[in-house]
DNA sequence: GCCTTCCCGTTACACACTGTTACACTGCGG
DNA sequence: CCGCAGTGTAACAGTGTGTAACGGGAAGGC
């Protein structure tokens, strides 16, 4: 998954600020949008995962945006909206909004559901998707750009070896989809040694560990690099949305 | 808390059906009924818990209805109808409803409304809903999203291995349905690998008695997992001696 | 060249998971 | 009462995984 686009549709110059800068703090590519002809224009321009908009656009044409997005793109959507009221909220949804926030929202909250959605969608869909390790910082983490070394979330900085950046590098690049230890080992091994296929001995579960040790708050129950047993290993990013 | 028991009230036949189904798969005892004198019947004859009444009964007499459950019973009410008008929703609440849904509604916030209504009759507003297992909440276990781990009514934490965690929600899946070993073999075999449709041994058998070791109170005499002898097992869904 | 340091594959052992087996127990029909 | 079928479960074994330890090799400083 590369870096998460969100658009942020909201008439209030504030508002929009302030939600674009917080999901910038967090990963994401936040593009500010006030009106309908620049979210089209964002929309037919370049990849956006995700919408956030809020209902009340001057009149109500937030609903009439959302319906026309369903319609025309094939884009997730999170209604944002001051007013919490039932009705609204059933608009929301048969307008075709895959969640829907109401103002004033925890920003953690936001967040919380920004990722359920993208996940959501990313799982539906069959892509596979092949970016930086910038992805990372998704998840919390921080790459730094500068060769092998991240950040954790708490700014505690770690450095990885080559191996161990290739091996960060593959499991980010297919987030959800379980690797098998053959399939890492070749996509690891620019050299294409693979005389016994099936001898690499233990090489990929210790690394794992090794990377593991370096990455996961607790390495005894990994969150991030999973092992599907009898498969091999899959990066996780199962976020789950906490109820309000 | 028992397994909530839910009358449904619509004189539509297919949504009757549908809305019962979805309430029994999400873990609820649903009971149909398409006139006045049924829910009378009902209401008389054993607990209910919760009433789903639509408005539009032929004539308006769902109202009519509503006002007299809330005059002879003490039972939580959800008016539900394809109205949305305001009006209609203030007439409701006047009638005596505890909450109000208006159709087409998304299935997920219909059952949202149904646990917030219960909880609040129950006065247990500790209890956590899940999306996952939801039955198991009703039990009071909690199903943590975190992966193979549940938690016991008195906060005693489980891990369940993963074999175990498939067969818990072929089970919840399927509630007061017996499942065969052979069912649940095939269910929890992904593989497909049925080459001797009788040869799995007991292996099904012990995983219940593991599983039961876990979860159950006392796993002598299993109260959610229990044996159909000569036929398999089921997820009991019985309302027992637990009234209170 | 030699030493130090780091990287990384191999090995060996420990442990978790799960199917198989064997035996005990239960309920029921004679 | 016996016998039988069905079930519960302890014990064992096979497989898979985690990881500490070892050692070879490459890189860099002297």
């Amino acid at each position: 998954m590369a870096i998460p686009r969100i658009l942020v549709v909201d008439d209030d110059p504030e508002m929009r600020h302030m939600m674009s800068q917080y999901l910038r703090q967090n990963g994401c590519i936040a593009l500010p949008a006030a009106t309908e002809a620049e979210v089209h224009h964002h929309l037919e321009g370049g990849r956006i995962d995700l919408v956030l908009l809020d209902v009340m656009l001057g009149d109500e044409s937030g609903l009439e945006i959302c319906k026309g997005l369903r319609r025309d793109h094939d884009v997730p959507i999170i209604m944002v909206s001051a007013l919490s009221a039932d009705h609204q909220r059933m608009a929301g949804y048969e307008t075709g909004a895959d969640d829907y926030v109401a103002k004033p929202f925890n920003p953690e909250l936001l967040l919380a559901r920004v990722r359920a959605v993208l996940s959501r969608a990313r799982r539906s869909s069959s892509l596979i998707y092949r970016r930086r390790i910038q992805t990372f910082t998704f998840y919390g983490w921080v790459y730094d750009g500068k060769q092998d070394e991240v950040r954790s979330p708490d700014g505690y900085q770690v450095t990885l070896s080559r191996r161990e950046t290739a091996l960060l590098k593959v499991l980010l690049a297919n987030p959800h989809i379980p690797l098998t230890r053959q399939e890492i080992a070749t996509a690891l091994d620019v050299t294409g040694d693979q005389d016994q296929p099936e001898s690499t001995g233990r090489a990929i579960d210790v690394l794992v560990g090794r990377l593991r040790s370096k990455i996961e708050a607790d390495p005894k129950s990994p969150e991030m690099i999973r092992t599907e047993r009898g498969i091999g290993y899959v990066f996780a990013v199962d976020v789950r949305a906490e109820e309000g």
